[in-house]
RNA sequence: GGGCGAAUAGCUCAGUUGGUUCAGAGCGCCUGCCUUACAAGCAGGAUGUCGGGGGUUCGAAUCCCUCUUCGCCCA
């Protein structure tokens, strides 16, 4: 038997849970600078303990088969103190510094964000083509941005050195409208040619590639947008405390005015937005830190390339690796007052020669001149505890045996959209701080959407809560629903306003199953025969009939089939191939032509007892992966089963090669394939269910007179003849030809 | 702008390496049934030029090219 173990846990996920508070609060009519920041976070704690504890409960309600008596929550103390062991190892290592750089900062959450934290999206925008007037003599220097308010923190403006539009511009200066500043126009390599006019305003404070610029041409950055996203004190008087789109009309219409607006053109393009509240993210010069990425890049992106690491879909494996081949450096404070408190120390002593401590634990005293310390404000993106997750979880740094004992994990099934966020980062941290990868298959399964083909959010109001669909059909239907419904790589299409219809499949499954169950349980009053083995009641081969060796071989098919298919991850195809099993083979047609035998009027029912409870208690075992609860139920209910008996526990199905038959199955194919031809022709000739038909069946076979009772029960057939009917009937004779 | 994916029955989707078993499932629809486990069921049935066009092949839903329409990721 293998262990596994699925220690549920929950993340304190920063931003968002602020939030969700915040939020609370301003039902309230207050806003969260109206209470201090200790109140504030004990009504984050009680909001966390609340939403934990439904996360749990619905976890629960789903049928999770967790170890609840070890739930984790990223701020306890032991994951913490694995934060803060990861934050001073890279720090020691140099992978952790501090720095002024331009990095995304939301306006509204304000606080910075990683890049991708900032989801681009398609906006229909414009571009705006400015003139700069040049400072010695007419002329001008035309360029197009996409943020004209930006231009009030211009420090130059680039044009690329080949570009020879504007050869002889390089070195001249600008009188900067609006300002009275002006700036030099400079050669740079980062500059397109082929966007807008080939010249740039260059803003090293708001822009990346503008501050790289900066860098290389000695350019002083002006940060002309605030923490709110209003025009600072560092900007002409006029503008200064306008909001940064308010400060656009105003910039835009004041080049109108000075007959320095060219021209605005339509242009589509990517806008970062706050991934927690959707606000178009600014780029801001800002003192931040970070995770210098390549040295960790570097191992996870071999890991992926010589076969460690397997995804499916497959080619989530190229989404990967791109993302790991342009890694950029990890901004990890966030100015929020909810989460790990970056474990960062300052001195502020005047003079003082070691003005920052990087500690695991608070120093009391400034070890440099036995000073007060002040740590630092800000705490660490919140993913920075989820990267550690694998080994944290396990009680990681100590070397404990659950760690010992369950890393490296199997298999990683999460959503697609956290691949960067959390499934590459897991594997990075695994790799630096366990030498191993955390896992070697990334299961990244579909999302559940409506009919519009929308993701389910609260906002849209398109969502389906779990717990009301459990509710109204049992989590099996829904489990059964979801599993068949979903391939890999595919996603869910579930209509909101129809949840009947949206759960019928698993619905009806699930009745289907504890209506079988019912019925056979319900004719099994005692332990079986055994079917193998060398007890003397074991049934003898002799004993079978073709049915019962046409359902054991197809049992063993379905066994086979099942098996390779979860071991594939092919949850659907595990889910449809036991379904088909199950209602087609052993309910439609197994469990009809045993019910003589066992209703006791035809000998042969305690062979026909071994049998069904053998193949009921295999598809059972199969099943229960999708549906645990009604397959524990019936299984348990068993005869002879031991009261502790779960079928949780049970051993997994095995092949059993002796039950292949392919006779049997070609035998009994062909007594299903009459009935069904007698079937359709009662049906096209309109011979009403009661009434009993006698039939001659020119085709001869062996199975026909072995199950020729079947035949006549399932088919409603009074007589059964063989061989050709003396007055040569019209009615059916074409049809049974064709099909027997 | 770069990369990738998808278009199959009214709806939602399977279809693993081209070939008897490939044109399927569920839901919906039509017909008949309360047949002693199940009407959330049973039995029978209808429905598709597998997005358009071209090509490779003895043979294509499956491989190649192209067009159209959607979607995702990255810049």
């Amino acid at each position: 038997m293998q262990e596994a173990l699925w220690r549920p846990g929950t993340g304190h996920t920063g931003i968002a849970t602020r939030n969700v508070v915040e939020r609370l609060l301003a039902k309230k009519g207050l806003s969260r600078f109206d209470l201090g920041g200790e109140t504030i976070v004990e009504r984050v704690w009680q909001h966390v303990h609340d939403t934990g504890a439904t996360i749990l409960e619905q976890l629960k309600a789903l049928g999770a088969s967790c170890d609840w008596s070890r739930t984790y929550f990223t701020l306890d103390d032991g994951l913490s103190r694995a934060v803060r062991e990861t934050f001073v190892r890279l720090y020691q290592k140099g992978l952790i510094y501090r720095g002024n750089y331009i990095i995304n900062w939301c306006p509204r959450c304000l606080t910075a964000l990683s890049n991708e934290e900032a989801e681009k999206k398609d906006v229909a925008g414009k571009l705006w083509h400015l003139e700069y007037p040049l400072a010695d003599g007419p002329g001008h220097v035309t360029v197009a941005t996409t943020r004209p308010e930006t231009m009030l923190g211009d420090t130059a403006v680039a044009v690329h050195p080949d570009d020879e539009r504007f050869g002889s511009l390089v070195g001249q200066l600008i009188d900067l409208p609006l300002t009275g500043r002006q700036i030099p126009i400079v050669a740079d390599e980062g500059v397109d040619p082929e966007f807008g006019t080939g010249a740039v305003k260059v803003t090293p404070a708001h822009d990346p590639l503008d501050f790289e610029i900066g860098q290389r041409h000695g350019l002083e950055p002006i940060v002309v947008l605030d923490e709110q996203g209003r025009v600072s004190d560092d900007a002409p008087e006029e503008f200064r405390g306008l909001d940064r789109f308010d400060a656009r009309e105003l910039v835009v219409g004041h080049f109108g005015e000075l007959g320095l607006l060219e021209k605005i053109e339509p242009h589509q393009h990517a806008v970062g937005h706050c991934y927690r509240c959707g606000t178009v993210v600014e780029p801001r010069l800002s003192e931040q830190w970070f995770v210098k990425m390549a040295p960790l890049a570097a191992p996870a992106l071999e890991a992926y390339r010589d076969g460690r690491l397997t995804f499916l879909p497959k080619r989530r494996g190229e989404d990967y690796t791109q993302w790991l081949e342009g890694i950029r450096d990890w901004c990890i404070s966030r100015q929020l007052w909810w989460g790990h408190r970056i474990p960062v120390w300052y001195c502020d002593q005047p003079g003082c020669d070691s003005p920052i401590h990087v500690s695991l634990t608070a120093p009391d005293n400034c070890p440099g001149c036995g000073g007060s310390l002040r740590q630092d404000d800000d705490v660490l993106d919140t993913w920075f505890s989820s990267w550690l997750v694998p080994f944290s979880s396990l009680g990681w740094p100590d070397e404990t045996a659950d760690l010992a004992k369950f890393y490296p994990g199997d298999v990683l099934a999460t959503a697609p959209e956290i691949l960067f966020f959390w499934v590459a980062r897991m594997i990075m941290a695994g790799l630096e701080f366990q030498g191993q990868v955390p896992f070697s298959t990334i299961y990244l399964h579909g999302t559940v959407r409506d009919t519009k083909h929308r993701k389910m959010s609260k906002s849209l109001g398109n969502g389906i809560d779990p717990l009301e669909v459990v509710d109204r059909y049992g989590a099996d239907a829904l489990r059964y629903t979801v599993v068949s419904g979903m391939a890999v790589g595919t996603d869910l299409i579930l209509d909101p306003d129809d949840l009947d219809s949206s759960f019928a499949v698993g619905r009806n499954f699930a009745n289907k199953l504890w209506n079988i169950g019912r019925f056979v349980l319900g004719n099994l009053p005692a332990p079986v025969r055994p079917l193998t083995g060398t007890r003397p009641d074991v049934v003898a081969r002799d004993e079978l009939t073709v049915a019962d060796r046409w359902i054991l071989a197809r049992c063993e098919e379905t066994v086979v089939t099942a098996t390779r298919a979860y071991q594939q991850l092919r949850l659907n195809e595990a889910a449809t191939t036991i379904y088909h099993f199950i209602w087609s083979d052993l309910a439609d047609w197994y469990l009809e032509q045993i019910k003589p035998r066992l209703l006791g009027n035809t000998p042969g029912g305690d062979v026909a007892r071994a049998v069904v409870a053998q193949t009921f208690d295999v598809a059972l075992r199969l099943l229960h992966p999708v549906t645990p609860f009604i397959t524990e139920t019936l299984w348990r209910r068993f005869p002879g089963r031991p009261d502790d008996a779960s079928i949780g526990v049970a051993p997994w199905p095995l092949t059993d090669r002796r039950a292949v038959d392919p006779e049997a199955m070609a035998a009994f194919e062909k007594v299903q394939e009459l009935v069904t031809a007698v079937r359709t022709i009662r049906a096209e000739y309109g011979v009403t269910p009661g009434r009993s038909v006698s039939i001659w069946v020119s085709h001869r076979h062996l199975a026909f007179e072995e199950e020729s009772s079947t035949i006549q029960r399932l088919a409603k057939v009074e007589t059964l003849h063989f061989g050709e009917h003396p007055e040569e009937p019209e009615i059916g004779r074409a049809s049974c030809r064709e099909r027997v």
